[in-house]
DNA sequence: GCCATTCCTGTAACCGGTTACAGTGATGCT
DNA sequence: AGCATCACTGTAACCGGTTACAGGAATGGC
């Protein structure tokens, strides 16, 4: 019984028997294969009494459809692409990355559609991405963080493959749909909400420069000082990279050139994380002698000590979003950006 | 030029042009399209001149197969599912699922498959899931910690889908392939490295028992202390949910337990974190008071202060066994448990 | 009674590949 | 020379769906 002497079936392989097809349940139901297939697809008149035969048809031989039969009839694949082009894979370590995943999975399921996920990281990694992409296997693509000036964004763009990016491309604009967070608005809610409670020395640790990201809280950071007459001091503005331990070293910073500090806002919850065992070290009591609130809003704000406030970056609307877009996208409207709200989360760290 | 002048084309939508196919590149070669395919495949013999002509018509065209088409006809998807079925998604909170998750879009990749992602946490999403994956769409399943007694694990097998899981399937040895780490192995050897440093007094902070790898961790450390011929305490153990707050709860109880205490073993790098600020206030030196070694090596062990010996979790060496396993068995070979060597890696917080 | 319309159904062509089979010309062997 | 073999190639059938098109039966209007 050696596996060579087995007959090539065109089933898959391992499965004993053959899978009904659709013919096999026009022969039960007593009708013909258009019939069986109008009434999967439900979009034709069919006579009830064919519609029930067919339905039972189906349950008693056990019929499901064979995808890619229909992909090759229709010209659709049913499935979207959730790439990567993060060389370092930081994006992995990010919890905000992983509720992203998980929101864009669930809004993909609830539409039946299926997500493959590509991760282009090394320059083969990439190439095989782009001719994967370009070559029609998926209807679109889902982009997170992408790099602004990436080839492989205009590569993609070039064989018009619908595209929607998690925040702003600069310079496909009009090819690249986009859903982002209002971050400037939200970082501008934050500084608010501690002017209000009477802090006056209030720094920020921002991000990397060169995301969207961190450019945009570092502005509603300066633009809501501005707003409320008080000076944007350059020496009260550390920069990090998102990390716990660029969060302490930042603090560290802070608390040598900033005399009389009562507030830190930082661009993000992992970097206000890092802040306080270094103000604890210092001997300064959060909320009691500074203020503190994070960006995000990720799992890890409730469980610091005190509770940390954040700014709410709404991952499960934008991942909602992203899909939605894509969807009409596909449909084939024009590319579209469009921006969500935040909303900020008030815990013990900045009391109101 | 209103879009909706544009006749119906069989092409995905956007696509101005028609994507040139088979016979397109045949008729720019001039030979038969069976032999387009034949240079595509490269299993038959095809002379030099025409695979020249072919490969020259594919470049000039910028031919790429239509996947559908392909699979349709050869009854193989290309694509695998990497399923979780956890329903609280601690699992994306988690490290080393990420790197589980690298690992295995990196071995696919190169492999040429591509990676569905599901996640069936709610019982629609469950029961879509199965349907899904019975019904051919992919050609295998790589399962992470699947629950022993999931009906949609007998479901999944009665539709005999090749399945591979990370960790041993109680129940279904016979059907489900699967990788392991030597967690055992691992265990001991930390333990046998602590005894080997002239500690006497260990205690372990346990993971959940009703994981294997809870289990397994406990049995190495028992073992190694039975094997050197030290008692196995039970107030020296203390039980953990793998979280960094279940640590250093677990350590607090410790200290007051254990009198003489020169060392602990944690059943993952988290835990640990979370004894070491609880050491730290009691006032005990790791590691000269204190040694203490996690289990994983997740990036978090070299960033701690001091930095933590671990054993190495080899989840790159997994995640490859995984689709290797996965490839064989579907190309038809028989199911087929495996376990990977752990390794230790030593860091200051438990010098040799 | 005749024709148009409406509702429903079957036939056939098509999507774009793979592959069994038959066939061709060149070469090798006897 | 005759035949088998080899190396290669083309035709045709097939995978399992969707859908344009051509009817057929029933209904309604004149």
């Amino acid at each position: 019984m050696d596996a060579t002497m087995i007959p090539t079936v065109p089933t898959s392989p391992g499965t004993g028997r053959k899978r009904p097809t659709i013919r096999d349940v026009a022969r039960e139901a007593g009708v013909s294969y258009a019939t069986v297939s109008r009434v999967l697809n439900g979009r034709e008149w069919v006579s009830p009494e064919s519609v029930r035969a067919v339905r039972d048809a189906i349950t008693r031989t056990g019929y499901t459809a064979n995808p890619h039969a229909r992909s090759l009839a229709t010209g659709r694949s049913g499935s979207i692409a959730f790439l990567l082009t993060e060389p370092q894979h930081l994006l992995f370590e990010d919890p905000n990355f992983a509720v992203l995943l998980r929101g864009v999975a669930q809004a993909l399921s609830a539409r039946e559609l299926t997500l493959i996920l590509m991760i282009a990281a090394t320059p083969e990694e990439r190439g095989r991405a782009v001719t994967y992409l370009s070559g029609g296997h998926v209807d679109g693509v889902l982009l997170v963080s992408p790099h602004s000036g990436d080839p492989l964004l205009s590569q993609l763009v070039r064989a018009e493959v619908p595209i929607v990016a998690c925040g702003k491309v600069l310079g496909h604009e009009t090819t690249i749909s986009s859903v982002a967070a209002d971050e400037w608005a939200g970082a501008r809610s934050a500084v608010e909400h501690l002017l209000a409670a009477g802090c006056r020395r209030i720094a920020h640790i921002a991000g990397p420069q060169d995301t969207s990201g961190g450019v945009e809280r570092l502005r509603g950071y300066a633009d809501a000082l501005t707003a409320y007459g008080l000076p944007v001091d350059e020496a009260a503005i550390v920069h990090g990279d998102w990390s716990h331990e660029s969060g302490a070293a930042g603090m560290r910073e802070l608390l040598r050139r900033v005399p009389g500090l009562d507030a830190v806002f930082a661009a993000s919850d992992a970097m206000a994380a890092g802040t306080l065992p270094v103000l604890r070290e210092a001997g300064r009591d959060v909320p009691g002698d500074v203020r503190l609130v994070g960006f995000d809003d990720s799992g890890l704000a409730a469980t610091l000590h005190p509770p940390l406030s954040s700014v709410r970056n709404p991952l499960d609307r934008i991942s909602e979003e992203m899909v939605r877009l894509l969807g009409e996208l596909v449909a084939g409207r024009t590319p579209l950006s469009i921006t969500v709200p935040t909303s900020l989360v008030l815990r013990e760290s900045s009391p109101a």
